[in-house]
DNA sequence: AAAGATCCCAACCGCCTAAAC
DNA sequence: CGTTTAGGCGGTTGGGATCTT
C-alpha cells in the first residue's frame, strides 16, 4: 500500500531552497495563486516537485507567517491544546495565528516536550511520569525537610520549597491513586501494610512497579511530618490535616468519566482557591498561599496539575499543565465549538471558605 | 583555538483521506 | 463501486549553528 513518491522519477532538485527559487515561487503564487501544486513547478519554471513547493510556501514564504520566538501565551496555548488534542499539529496551529504546524511541531519537540519531561510530566499523557516519581520523591522530600531548617529566613526559598512540597504531595497522591484498592478512601498506611495491592482500577498500569523500593518510599513519607502544616502527613488522613493558615485541604471531589479535564479556578479575595466551574477528574485539591507573597499555588492531588495564580482573572488548567496560565482560556474553550462540544456538563463545586 | 557534542529547524518521507475519474 | 491521485499531515532526519570541553 501507500503511494509512490510524487517526484521519484523526475530529477528534481532537493534540499535547501535558494533565494532565487524563493523569489520565483513567491512571485508566481502572488500572480497566479498556487492552483495545482503538482503542475506549479513546471508553470513557474522551478525544478522542484509540487510537494516541495507547497511545503516551502506554507512553512516559509507565506506572507502571514509570524517569525521569532514563541510568547509565553503561545507556549501555554500549545501546552493546553496538546493536552487535549495530542500531536494534532495542524489543529493546534489553527489556533495560533501566523504559526505553522511544522514550526509548532519543532518547538514542541525541541523545547516544550523536554520541559515537561524535566518537570516529571509525561509529554504524551500530560500526567506525572511514574518512573520520575519514584526517582525524585526522596529528593523532593529531602528538600521539604530542608525547608524546616530554613523556614523564616528566605521567602524565595520557602516558596520554592513549598512548590516542591506540593509537587511531592501531588506525586504521592497520584501513586496512591494508582495503588488504591477499590475502597476509595484507602490510606497510605493501609497500602504499606498490604504489600500486594490489588490491580489499579484506572488506566495507569504500574503492575510490577510496586516493588520494595516503592513501598519503602511510601512508608517513609507516611511517617514524616507535613512541614507546612506542622501535623502528620495529610495523605493518610486528609480530613484531619487543617492547621496552618497557609495550608488548606479540600475534601475529595467527585470523579467524572469525561477524559477531557479542565476546570476554572478563580483566586478569590479570601485565601483559598474557589473552583467556580469546570469538569473535574481529580479527586481532591489543596491550595497553598505563602504568607509572604500574594501568590497562590493550587495543587491537584492526583498530580495532574499545579498552578500559581496572581490577580483575579479566571484560569483554566488542563492535566499536566504546570505554570502560570493566561487569562482568557475559559472564553477560548467555551467559544470554540470544537472544544465546547467536548466539555461535559460542568459540575459546580465551591468549597467552603477556609476559616 | 579547536574538536566534539548538542541543539535546532527546514525539508523530506511515507502514510492517510477524500475527491476525481 | 473500485481505482487513482492530489493534498495534507505527522514522523524523521541532515546539516548548519551553537555550546561545551
Amino acid at each position: 500500500m501507500g503511494r509512490s513518491p510524487c517526484c521519484d522519477e523526475s530529477r528534481v532538485k532537493k534540499g535547501p531552497w535558494s533565494p532565487e527559487e524563493d523569489e520565483i515561487l513567491a512571485k508566481y503564487i502572488k500572480e497566479h495563486g498556487h492552483g495545482s501544486w503538482r503542475a506549479l513547478p513546471k508553470l513557474a519554471g522551478l525544478n522542484r516537485c509540487g510537494k516541495s513547493c507547497r511545503l516551502r510556501w506554507t512553512n516559509y514564504l507565506r506572507p502571514d507567517i509570524k517569525r521569532g520566538k514563541f510568547s509565553p501565551e503561545e507556549e501555554n496555548t500549545i501546552l493546553h491544546l496538546h493536552a487535549i488534542l495530542g500531536n494534532k499539529w495542524s489543529a493546534i496551529a489553527g489556533h495560533l495565528e501566523g504559526r505553522t504546524d511544522n514550526e509548532i511541531k519543532n518547538y514542541w519537540n525541541t523545547h516544550l516536550k523536554k520541559r515537561l519531561i524535566n518537570s516529571g510530566i509525561d509529554p504524551v499523557t500530560h500526567r506525572p511520569s511514574t518512573v520520575d516519581m519514584f526517582s525524585s520523591l526522596p529528593h523532593l522530600l529531602a528538600l521539604v525537610n530542608l525547608n524546616e531548617l530554613l523556614m523564616g529566613h528566605q521567602s524565595s526559598i520557602e516558596e520554592h520549597t513549598l512548590r516542591l512540597q506540593a509537587e511531592a504531595m501531588a506525586k504521592l497522591q497520584y501513586l496512591q491513586s494508582l495503588t488504591q484498592a477499590p475502597t476509595p478512601q484507602a490510606t497510605t498506611s493501609s497500602m504499606v501494610n498490604d504489600p500486594c495491592p490489588t490491580t489499579p482500577s484506572n488506566n495507569n498500569h504500574i503492575n510490577g512497579l510496586m516493588d520494595i523500593e516503592t513501598l519503602k518510599i511510601l512508608s517513609s513519607i507516611s511517617q514524616i511530618e507535613d512541614p507546612a502544616c506542622g501535623s502528620p502527613s495529610m495523605f493518610g488522613n486528609p480530613s484531619s490535616s487543617q492547621v496552618r493558615e497557609d495550608c488548606f485541604s479540600f475534601p475529595r471531589l467527585p470523579e467524572l468519566q469525561n477524559p477531557i479535564s479542565s476546570f476554572q479556578a478563580t483566586p478569590s479575595k479570601e485565601n483559598f482557591m474557589k473552583v467556580e466551574e469546570g469538569s473535574l477528574n481529580f479527586t481532591s485539591f489543596q491550595s497553598y498561599k505563602s504568607p509572604k507573597s500574594s501568590s497562590h499555588q493550587l495543587l491537584v492531588n492526583d498530580g495532574d496539575a499545579t498552578m500559581k495564580c496572581h490577580g483575579d482573572d479566571p484560569y483554566i488548567i488542563t492535566p499536566g499543565f504546570d505554570g502560570i496560565s493566561s487569562s482568557g482560556w475559559s472564553d477560548f474553550l467555551l467559544e470554540d465549538p470544537s472544544f465546547s462540544s467536548l466539555l461535559p456538563q460542568i459540575p459546580f463545586y465551591s468549597p467552603s471558605p477556609i476559616p
